[in-house]
DNA sequence: CTTCTACTGAAACAGTCGTGTCAGTAGGAG
DNA sequence: CTCCTACTGACACGACTGTTTCAGTAGAAG
């Protein structure tokens, strides 16, 4: 049984919305508990009480953003139809200017999770990579997603949209991201 | 007079570069001053007398990782051609195993700057950008670098480049990603 | 009422952090 | 020799870290 937590009580789950909103704008990299604690109205002691201590708080908050980060995606599963179009609507999602705070904790806990593959980040590189492998290749033609060209085509797609976030995380310049990942969009659709 | 070092004495660079290679396979994030100190030889006593304080350390191994970079892609400002080629240059530079830990701490370096825009960090992100863009820029053909079509055909070259970086570095899956990068220097051959 | 569970406050623990103080030592220049 | 510059060791300061201990309180269940 490796639940701990069939039902998350109540106040934990309010608890963690709050700390959730602090990490947003604060970012994970020197979260320390006294600061969130009395941010959220609370104290180290209930923190520890509710997450077993410091890395289980950090695990809930990455899961908290994974719950974010794939219910924001979803409709792509079931709505789109083709990797174009799927990069296009993604690429639209991401310049959104609410999504920021999201994106940046994103690429935080990304390198993060790279320099120090043990601890509470154990892991999120490789699993987010292959959750958005998996989003993209249920978008693609059947034909498409088992061939070696189909994974090199969704991976080509994820690469794009990841390094268009990057540069748009850095520079803010939505207009010339944009205009970019659209000239791969037409690259797709006229060679796949 | 903003040059604090015009020359930055022998035992600085001696330390510096001992700290570098500290800093390469132990991160950045939680680089303190004792453990390094007591790593290369030295006190943090002596760190501080060189570098001022901890982010004034901080700061020169960026630079000093800044260095290495700029180094390294230097060769594409005079002898490749082309973007594509450009592309693919970079690619095989990317997907060195050698290069992996210098590349995880450029990706660590870039996350932390978008979340904390001062300190030691400032500028971080959006000057890779820069930079990049510029490296780019000059391995497009003359007509292409002052169009609003050649800016969005570097932007998605270094976007591609980017998130190639990012998968690689989380799955370690060269084969995928060069494969990937290769139908888009195909496509960027093809298009422009 | 009692009893149990869920939660909480106050305080302290040992440890690490960056930094400062005070005192040196080694070596070259005069 | 003296003097100056570059560097270094030992140690302590105050602040902050995650974590623990002890002692509760509120509310539902019996």
């Amino acid at each position: 049984m490796p639940a701990p937590e069939p039902t998350p009580s109540a106040r934990k789950t309010e608890l963690l919305e709050a700390a959730y909103a602090y990490a947003l704008e604060h970012g994970l990299a020197d979260l320390s508990l006294r600061p969130v604690a009395a941010a959220i109205g609370s104290s180290p002691r209930v923190l520890m009480f509710l997450f077993g201590n410091k890395d289980g708080l950090v695990k809930a908050l990455l899961a908290r953003a994974r719950v974010d980060e794939l219910a924001l995606i979803e409709p792509l599963h079931s709505s789109i139809t083709g990797l174009p179009e799927a990069v296009s609507h993604v690429c639209t999602w991401l310049a959104a200017e609410e999504r920021r705070p999201l994106l940046r904790l994103w690429a935080e806990a990304y390198a993060r999770s790279l320099v120090e593959p043990d601890g509470a980040w154990a892991g999120f590189a490789e699993s987010t990579v292959n959750d958005w492998l998996g989003v993209l290749a249920s978008c693609q033609p059947e034909r498409e997603r088992t061939t070696a060209h189909g994974l090199a085509l969704r991976t080509l797609a994820l690469a794009t949209l990841r390094g268009a976030l990057l540069d748009l995380l850095a520079t803010g310049d939505a207009a010339r991201v944009t205009a970019a990942v659209e000239l791969q969009v037409a690259a797709l659709r006229s060679q796949c």
